[in-house]
DNA sequence: AATTGATGTAAATATAAAAATTACATCGAT
DNA sequence: ATCGATGTAATTTTTATATTTACATCAATT
């Protein structure tokens, strides 16, 4: 698994709510509209961002909130909110348990240490990007005419 | 897409092929049965490490070596020879383009800097660990007896 | 030179993980 | 009470990985 297209879908929403506040109730259905993904995708990752005190969501009536300011809001909280096991999970390891061969049985914790910095150093700079600095790159965006990909 | 687990599978190709030298032609078969995958999926990790100029691999007879010093291999080197997209590919953005959502058509540049970042961050640590530490850590296992898992 | 056991790849198949879809219970303002 | 919304479970579809099959090529050995 990768640093997954979910975590880009949630800070999508992230902004839209953002943008959207005061404005218009953002239900899971525009959601779905602006990032092009399934609905119920969307409220499976509201509902994660929820649990994790990231944002509010209005059952009945509809609609989406922050929680919080976006300073304090960051990458990692968000990534961690989507991903249960945390950024292990971003790392695979072929399993070859119960071989005779002692590289095979040993492979595992060989690999243990350096994974773990590789994993540090990402939860570092997950820690370091907020919400609201990408919400400054947004509005940068939204103000300057449209660039051609 | 994960630091997939043909990095670990290659890892362990590496501290076999170490821990081989001199002693036994280190053939895809025989990596196959150790790291308990298939020997095609050996062949063409062997052969990306090959055209990364890691190793060689004798054809006809059979065999691979190291190529360099293990000080002078790095995990960031293994996995740029069998991931030819480099660190990008861990990381993967819902394709929203297209759409009329101002957060939609800017999404996309407003993580470039974060995911650029990370990816940054990893390389780093990569760099830092060199296949002589996980040789130096597997030998410290091979000398105490196995432990449990 | 022929044999043998190996590598190097392409193509097809099988498996596993993600995402989308369908379905429906529940909620709450109007 | 209705209506549009969320919350989830279960199923299907899609996509990515990994395996298998097949075969051409190679080089040491006989």
């Amino acid at each position: 698994m990768q640093i997954s297209m979910k975590c880009s879908v949630a800070v999508h929403c992230l902004l839209f709510i953002w943008e959207a506040r005061g404005k218009a109730r953002v239900t899971s259905t525009l959601l779905a509209q602006s990032t092009g993904c399934n609905p119920v995708i969307i409220r499976n990752i509201l509902s994660a961002m929820k649990k994790a005190g990231l944002i509010t969501v209005h059952r009945g009536r509809g609609g989406a909130e922050l929680c919080r300011d976006p300073e304090q809001i960051t990458l990692h909280e968000i990534y961690t909110a989507l991903e249960p096991n945390g950024l292990s999970s971003i790392i695979g390891i072929h399993p070859c348990g119960g071989r005779a061969c002692p590289v095979a049985q040993n492979i595992h914790q060989v690999l243990r240490r350096p994974y773990r910095q590789i994993e540090e150093a990402i939860a570092a700079t997950m820690d370091g990007i907020t919400l609201a600095s990408m919400i400054e790159d947004l509005e940068a965006g939204l103000t300057s005419p449209p660039a051609v990909e």
